[in-house]
DNA sequence: AGCAATCACTTGCATTTTGCAATCAAAGGA
DNA sequence: TCCTTTGATTGCAAAATGCAAGTGATTGCT
């Protein structure tokens, strides 16, 4: 994890100067919940990432210890992402700007399904969520 | 509020469009834990923000109908900003950023204090942090 | 063995956004 | 009257972004 220099101790500045872009939650957003974890998956999202802000964003990301980067055991070729528990921990974040956004947005119907199968899902929805994401992210890694 | 043209309908992409950057959440963090509603007083954050980014993010808020613009009634120089309803329900997405910094990041001890305390507020905290910036933001506007 | 396809990126370059300092006009206060 | 305060705007350099093309190391197919 590189040395940084922050703007000031505030807890809502420092989380903004990790994940305060238009890219970064994307990608986690598309670990969690489409399952993605190579580069070309990534590539591919519906909003059209170009190639090098993502290679970009996934080095901040790792370096900011929220996901790490290993070899596909049977592709040496691949490199395989995954999530760290401080990546699954913005699992409650991500589900509050959905939230939001589903209340206050033009959101598509169909991605709107997620998020209100989760608050239909009680307090407890996010938790198991969360346990999901460490039997996949977590498990060997 | 100017018609947009989104990348996508993803209810997380919507959100991160309009206060997906460095700047937009500390102008809300401002209002919301610091009784900021004045041009000079955002200027002021521990942050640095510059003039003209201040400007265009605030023009943007309220274009979104986040913020909403007033005369001061006994300064006609000033210029008073509230939070509307939209604005004052992304208190929930800034509580849960502040939780996940606290936990992960090098916060000041000094202002992690406000969350805190809110998170020791029990699950009502939230609610009624925001019932205060009702009473204070949309009373007469 | 040969070769095209796939993999995770890089590179070059134009455009956009940001950051910084200086400046502005209108209004208030002494 | 003159000085300060207000919410900005302007000019310019630097950084970030977006887009298209290219790279080199595999891998799968024949």
């Amino acid at each position: 994890m590189t040395d940084r220099t922050y703007r000031s101790g505030c807890p809502i500045n420092l989380g903004l100067e990790i994940f305060g872009d238009k890219w970064s939650l994307l990608i986690i957003r598309d670990m969690m919940f489409a399952g993605k974890r190579h580069y070309r998956e990534f590539l591919a999202s519906d909003e059209g990432i170009s190639s090098n802000i993502l290679a970009d964003r996934l080095a901040m990301l790792v370096d900011a210890g929220i996901l790490s980067k290993a070899d596909d055991p049977n592709h040496r070729l691949k490199a395989i992402y995954s999530l760290t528990e401080k990546g699954i921990d913005l699992l409650p974040v991500i589900a509050q700007i959905s939230r939001w956004s589903r209340k206050y947005m033009p959101v598509d119907p169909a991605m709107a399904a997620t998020g209100e199968a989760r608050d239909r899902g009680g307090p407890g929805a996010v938790e198991r969520q969360m346990a999901a994401l460490r039997d996949e992210h977590l498990a060997q890694a």
